[in-house]
RNA sequence: GCGGUAGUGGCGGAAUCGGCAGACGCGCACGGUUGAGGGCCGUGUGGGUAACACCGUGGAGGUUCAAGUCCUCUCUACCGCACCA
């Protein structure tokens, strides 16, 4: 493919131009309305994929456009660089993982740089470095000062590949969400944050966040899982323990048929005790706890239990029901316990009928297909009480109102909320994080570094061996410590945080980033946040985005910071795919960034990106498309020297006249008005690209005519080339130079349009017959329904159409449609 | 199983409020330029027909003067959650 511009030496040439004049830095100030455009900042894995590409050109784009419409923009990037590769790198190269993660920020940033995406670099964070995550440690002790953060010991999700613990939220279907191996259970004692103290604001702010797609908000609303029911005590016979059970459903009370807990549940060994049952109920739990999530929380699983051998007592009617143990109760939610009621629970239906237990319906679905003497399935939907004493010919949902507020005033329940959100475990057994900087004492049990000591440094003299407990542990001196309190020996905590934190809170660290008396100023970070817009990947839906939204509610109420939600906009871009497929590696389907960048340049890359998928979709790769990218930035840059020649000593003030002058005028106005809210209201920079195509079109149509309007032509070139620099910086940086401007293009304005040019005193419009389209009409625009109508009517051809035809109705739309019924 | 999103030419995609389906690009075909090739410029390109007619947005119904767009059912693909009481 002949190259006509040379992108070779225009593109370096004009990224050095830009570092030299520090083109992208930015500080607060109050003559410019602020927006703050952030992309999620990547891992430091190596090289850039083309999904980082996908996301810094779509942030970009918005960026260069916001700053040529006048807004103060900061658009910042730095480094998620703490985490496990760069740890089995170390072990496997015997290189300080230091090193691994600071040859690759190194170049992945001169592949950013090569991009020419406008960064602030001098706002540019590392989660890695000393003056990061010395700041994630103060903010670890604030949420322990506050309460939020705890120690305690439980069975927690274990990966055996990893070697470390993990949150909930990185277990995807029993597998660790980054190597997949089976996740197992351990007993442990770790930290956790308390996120679920802040369950119910994470839920119900999620109605105000507006620009972020519904599908997110779904995910966080599922994941929080909130389920409003009630708490009630049951008795045990013959003893004097109470069973609490949790339920959304205390309008089936009165089908229940017998209890079951959870195997972990802590009555369980002392009930069986001296039991006729007390061996195989002990073999139940043994047997449990040494299966896998995968394996316990199978749906496909034939349900499993043993009965306890005792008796609970139902409150509201006396009856006694067999006890059972079964690992369908978790003991991780709500209490543990569970009261079976097979007639309106799938679950309790198909242990019931496993175990023979009665099933006695309560809920009439008063549908004569179902008996509800003799059900087949366990009937879920609504339907009018029975079996139920008094409360018998209520609807079930009146129902759950009244037994909640009578055993209520009874004191026997009350009203309760359950989430499926757990604590968050931030405890990692791994060295590349930031060091938990707490310390356990005899005397005084946890307590946390002194601010003053901050950073708790990470050791050097470690060894990786990627085996057993925390690295840390292999220091000879980093455990050992005087208690911050008393003074007397005490041990560090060995455990690193999970890098989840880091990420949680970067974009506050952007607002300020040289800062080394604070994580953040309050006043730096009021000015910028919140991030008016946000861009990345759906698969941080969950993880990342609930946890930030933790950390800003923490910060706002620890009056760290003005907002309480971070990211105001947040827009979710597509997979980059090749051949229908996800690219990876092992499929052998990569195209490397900097392949295409060396044999195309990386305007071309960035334009082929952006046209050929909207952002939120995915976007299948094309060489053949990226060929087609590159032709038309040759055709554009070709129009543009020519013009450039032409058109040096025309002024811009002209006056279009004649169809022709008025065709191109019209276009090049309504380029601008869809290219501007293509980009600004949806996003849809292909369509926004494929304007300006047809803007090119227009111009190469147009200056091969006869008579020509140079000052209209000159008009035409200027803004086609604003118009295009925030999608192809570099080239059109030299086409801006060529046009005869001394500043960069970044510093010119974004086109605006006239209104005026785009009414046009004809318009061609469309006649239907029957809703089938037979004629187009040219008539004057801006007739109002009956003029139009007459109008049309009385055309010559719309005449001969109509002739001979019964009309029976005719739909009008002034300037677009005419539509005639007709009979026979 | 529950929830969500999407299905439009040979391909990526467009149609923003119910109003000309297929913009723009790729590919393909033909013509021009050229010593040739490449490149560039131009024309054509949903199916169908000699030309009309007609058919056409996963499938089947429906609402409407008018449906890719709204409603009902259904198929397929992808994504999320999944024994949460």
């Amino acid at each position: 493919m002949k190259q006509y511009y040379d992108f070779k030496n225009i593109e370096p040439k004009w990224q050095q131009a830009w570092e030299d004049s520090h083109l992208f830095s930015t500080t607060e100030t109050d003559e410019k309305e602020k927006f703050y455009l952030l992309e999620m900042f990547p891992y430091p894995s190596g090289k850039l994929h083309m999904g980082h590409v996908r996301n810094y050109s779509i942030g970009d784009v918005i960026a260069r456009f916001l700053k040529m419409q006048g807004y103060n923009v900061l658009h910042p990037m730095g480094w998620d660089s703490f985490g496990l590769p760069a740890e089995n790198a170390a072990i496997k190269h015997g290189a300080h993982p230091a090193e691994w993660t600071k040859q690759n920020i190194s170049e992945m940033r001169t592949q950013l740089k090569q991009l020419g995406f406008s960064y602030d670099w001098n706002r540019e964070v590392a989660t890695y470095s000393e003056d990061y995550y010395k700041w994630m440690q103060w903010i670890f002790i604030q949420f322990f000062k506050k309460g939020l953060a705890y120690k305690k010991e439980n069975p927690v999700n274990w990966c055996p590949s990893c070697q470390t613990v993990l949150a909930n939220e990185q277990v995807v279907e029993g597998r660790c969400e980054r190597c997949s191996a089976e996740v197992t259970k351990k007993n442990l004692s770790q930290w956790y944050l308390k996120i679920t103290d802040y369950a119910d604001r994470l839920l119900k702010d999620l109605d105000k966040l507006d620009g972020w797609p519904e599908k997110v908000r779904l995910m966080q609303r599922n994941w929080i899982g909130k389920s409003e029911g009630a708490e009630l005590d049951f008795d045990i016979k013959g003893k004097t323990e109470k069973l609490r059970v949790f339920t959304t459903r205390v309008d089936t009370l009165f089908g229940v048929t017998y209890m079951v807990l959870a195997p972990e549940h802590p009555y369980v060994k002392t009930l069986a005790k001296g039991t006729p049952q007390e061996g195989q109920v002990l073999a139940y739990i043994e047997k449990c706890a040494k299966m896998s999530d995968i394996q316990r929380t199978s749906t496909t699983n034939e349900k499993t239990g043993e009965f306890l051998g005792c008796y609970a007592i139902n409150p509201i009617n006396g009856k006694e029901v067999p006890i059972y143990i079964s690992d369908y109760v978790l003991m991780d939610y709500g209490t543990g316990a569970v009261m079976g009621v097979p007639a309106h629970d799938e679950r309790d239906f198909e242990f019931a009928t496993k175990f023979g237990l009665d099933i006695i319906p309560v809920v009439d679905p008063r549908d004569p297909a179902i008996d509800v003497n003799d059900l087949k399935a366990a009937f879920v939907a609504q339907g009018e009480m029975i079996n139920s004493g008094k409360y018998d010919g209520m609807d079930n949902v009146s129902g759950i109102a009244a037994i909640t507020k009578d055993l209520a005033d009874q004191g026997l329940g009350e009203k309760m909320v359950n989430f499926r959100l757990r604590d968050w475990l931030i405890s990692r057994q791994r060295y590349w994080g930031t060091p938990i900087p707490m310390i356990f004492c005899e005397s005084c049990g946890w307590v946390p570094e002194k601010e003053e000591n901050l950073p708790v440094k990470l050791p050097v003299d470690v060894k990786f061996t990627g085996k057993g407990e925390s690295p840390l542990a292999t220091s000879a001196v980093f455990s050992k410590v005087d208690c911050p309190v008393c003074g007397k020996p005490a041990k560090r905590e060995l455990d690193t945080m999970d890098t989840f934190l880091d990420s949680s809170w970067y974009y506050l660290r952007y607002c300020d980033a040289g800062n080394d008396q604070e994580a953040f100023s309050k006043e730096k970070a009021d000015y910028w946040m919140a991030v008016d817009q946000y861009i990345g990947g759906v698969e941080h839906a969950i993880l990342h985005l609930l946890y930030s939204r933790f950390f800003t509610k923490v910060f706002y109420d620890l009056g760290l910071c003005s907002v309480d939600e971070p990211f105001t906009n947040l827009l979710t871009q597509g997979m980059v795919l090749k051949d229908g497929s996800k690219m990876s590696k092992s499929l052998g389907n990569v195209v490397s960034p900097e392949e295409i960048i060396e044999k195309y340049g990386a305007d071309t890359a960035r334009l082929f990106i952006l046209f050929a998928s909207p952002p939120e979709k995915e976007l299948e790769w094309s060489d053949a498309g990226v060929e087609g990218s590159y032709r038309f930035i040759n055709r554009v840059y070709r129009l543009v020297e020519e013009m450039a020649e032409i058109t040096k000593e025309i002024p811009l003030s002209y006056k279009a006249e004649g169809k022709e002058d008025l065709s191109l005028s019209f276009v090049m106005n309504n380029t601008v008005k869809r290219v501007t809210s293509d980009i600004r209201e949806r996003f849809n920079f292909n369509t926004a690209i494929s304007a300006i195509m047809e803007l090119v079109n227009e111009m190469y149509r147009y200056k091969e005519l006869d008579d020509i309007n140079l000052g209209l032509l000159a008009d035409a070139t200027d803004r086609l080339v604003r118009m295009l620099s925030p999608f192809i910086p570099h080239v059109t940086e030299e086409m801006w130079a060529a046009l005869g401007h001394k500043e960069s293009v970044y510093l010119a304005t974004w086109p605006s349009f006239d209104p005026a040019a785009l009414i046009r005193d004809t318009v061609e419009i469309v006649v239907q017959v029957n809703g089938k389209v037979r004629e187009h009409v040219t008539v004057a625009s801006g007739l109002d329904r009956d003029a139009f109508t007459q109008t049309v009517l009385e055309d010559q051809r719309v005449a001969t159409l109509l002739q001979n035809k019964q009309v029976v109705k005719i739909i009008a739309v002034p300037d677009k449609l005419l539509n005639a019924v007709v009979k026979g």
